[in-house]
DNA sequence: CCCGTTCATTAAATCGATTTAGTCAGGCAA
DNA sequence: TTGCCTGACTAAATCGATTTAATGAACGGG
């Protein structure tokens, strides 16, 4: 196709039209071997020791001039084999989910394969749904972050931030009592008491037990609990605004308390803004803690206390477990849970408590 | 199916091991049929209207017992469709990325396709071999987010942010000549006259693009640019890091400017850490205009004044463009270009110069 | 000169579904 | 009785690669 690009004439458009892929058969034909031959030498399959060097060659510089690639649907029909892994999240949210399939990413490709993501947006039916239609893909293995795992498959699941005890899923989690811990701990000795809590969504694989952890820690700690301090998020919206409604509500309750902690980031900074406009200054009045450590944290203003989840570690942990198991072929045992510790990442958004506060 | 949800007996491990798939071979054998007649049936094909209702149901019962199938590979390479298409993007970013991907998503899954998704982080030798792996994995079309293609493939191919033409891909693109009209008069309007810009990276498509808009709206306004206020974004981190970075740079040079635009709302909000650490105020001594509006700039403190573009909207078009040229198997004409508008979403970063700062 | 090897290569089955070009039995008209 | 339909299926080729068992030629030893 004729095109002018006057002077300067950068050869934008390549228009060399890459030729039709080409068939082994083809390959055979053109090199007067059989199909056979050229499979065995391509894949350097032992029985191809007894083919001489020059064929080999022969064999190879063909495959190359003529771009030989085998066809991967015929390929894996006769291997049973996919080389690809389902991913399945809530959403491909800025956060929590970008950073965990960032560590998936990584993992798999170096490890030759590839993935297929859905997202299900915490509809009950596409949890059911995506699971099955992914297999009826071939995938080898399946992913779940922050996703229920109900029942066992019939190939290695993963679940990320999952805690329910299912046959073949092996959970990778988080050490929330020690979480708990860092996050309380580190109020306390701020000289804080009274912590108001932003408690996760039902249907967030972590809520329940971070929950627990958090009332253990507060035990521990002799820090009381007041349920007029607890919230709950309730909606599925993947932004601040979801933190900013609850804790407005928190506010409106009138209770009285130095420091909040959250169930994560993005709700955090939703508290920030609902705590400034209700003229409280944040450390100066309220102390914030957020869970995560998502890449915005660290920028936030003020920039965010946070009990850090190695997301991206725990997504290639992830793919590591995964691929483990899908290579040893059902025969190696499945980790019922393996588990990752937090860290406390201590910014700007905490300060000691005020001594008019203090009791 | 007899199932027995006795009271409240929530089953949490369900250990039926799901069955191995059944061929059709197997279920014609079952039922005393051939293959090719299942087949047809299952395929709602025309040559099934000779077949009589009651095959049908007895065919339909059979498959829905013994959870039929069809198996992905083999009716690939028969039908010689993957339903499947590729995504290159530099990263599965926070911001940018992950909001393109969503839409992309939405649309997809609807029309029956998966995707498989690849980053690059900008590595030259990855942003070729990529696009041939995925190839090489039979997508049918392939979308490149924010990535050059430098020559045609033989799928169709969307690039959204793409700038280059190239024969056979479709370029989704915003309007920047109006996203900077936009954010300039803005500014203006509120008194700036000596306005900084963070320019971004090479590798960026978008930069270039976006430069020119910028200097030829400058000009169309009446505002002088001084290179003294300019500077550019080099790493690949992406994180707000790199906008913090240049930003010091900047303010070190010791420029005078009232207002900031930056190439992306990441660096914004670097540049804002940078700006209040060196005593400057936004937005009362220095107002800042961000780009994208990802997720996080209507919670930032202050709530970032940004140039939005519609992310999510730019992969559904992204997508369906994509699969239209693909059903149309290469007959239709290839769009070159497909602009999408901006909008101006005015927060709290920018407000009116100072008084003593007015010429 | 025959036999057992080794060497180099290949025929053919297989993976599982799709699809075209039949086949065969029964009914009906001439 | 013959021939032609029609209705209900099916045989077999095909997609493209893999893999096992086998083939034929050459060669060396007895």
């Amino acid at each position: 196709m004729p095109r002018k690009n006057g002077p300067r004439a950068v050869p934008l458009a390549d228009s060399r039209v890459p030729p039709q892929p080409v068939s082994l058969k083809a390959l055979a034909n053109y090199l007067g071997l059989s199909p056979a031959t050229i499979s065995l030498v391509m894949n350097r399959s032992p029985a191809a020791n007894a083919i001489p060097r020059s064929t080999h060659e022969r064999i190879l510089a063909a495959a190359r001039k003529f771009h030989y690639k085998p066809n991967f649907f015929a390929r894996s029909l006769r291997k049973q084999r996919s080389l690809t892994i389902g991913v399945v999240v809530p959403e491909i949210s800025e956060g929590y989910a970008a950073l965990v399939l960032g560590g998936i990413e990584d993992h798999l490709l170096q490890e030759g394969y590839f993935y297929l993501v859905v997202s299900h947006h915490h509809r009950a039916d596409l949890i059911e749904e995506y699971p099955r239609l992914l297999m009826n893909r071939a995938v080898e293995g399946l992913i779940a972050v922050d996703t229920p795992c109900k029942h066992g498959l019939s190939i290695p699941v993963v679940a990320v931030s999952g805690h329910r005890h299912v046959q073949g899923v092996t959970n990778i989690s988080l050490n929330h009592s020690r979480a708990a811990c860092l996050a309380l701990e580190h109020l306390r000795s701020l000289g804080h008491r009274r912590i108001a809590f932003i408690k996760g969504q039902e249907f967030s694989s972590d809520t329940e037990v971070r929950w627990k952890a958090i009332l253990h820690a507060a035990k521990d700690l002799g820090l009381s609990m007041d349920d007029r301090l607890n919230v709950q998020l309730d909606s599925d919206i993947p932004t601040s605004e979801l933190g900013y409604h609850v804790s407005r509500k928190l506010i409106a309750r009138g209770g009285n308390f130095t420091a909040l902690f959250a169930f994560n980031d993005i709700s955090a900074i939703g508290a920030i803004r609902a705590l400034r406009e209700a003229g409280r200054r944040v450390p100066e009045d309220i102390s914030v803690v957020g869970f995560d450590d998502i890449q915005s944290a660290a920028f936030h203003n003020p920039a965010l206390t946070t009990i850090r989840q190695p997301l991206r570690q725990m997504g290639e942990i992830a793919a590591a477990t995964l691929l483990r198991r899908i290579a040893s072929g059902g025969k190696a045992p499945c980790p019922k849970v393996i588990t990752v510790e937090p860290e406390l990442v201590i910014r700007a958004s905490t300060a000691p408590v005020l001594p008019t506060e203090r009791n």
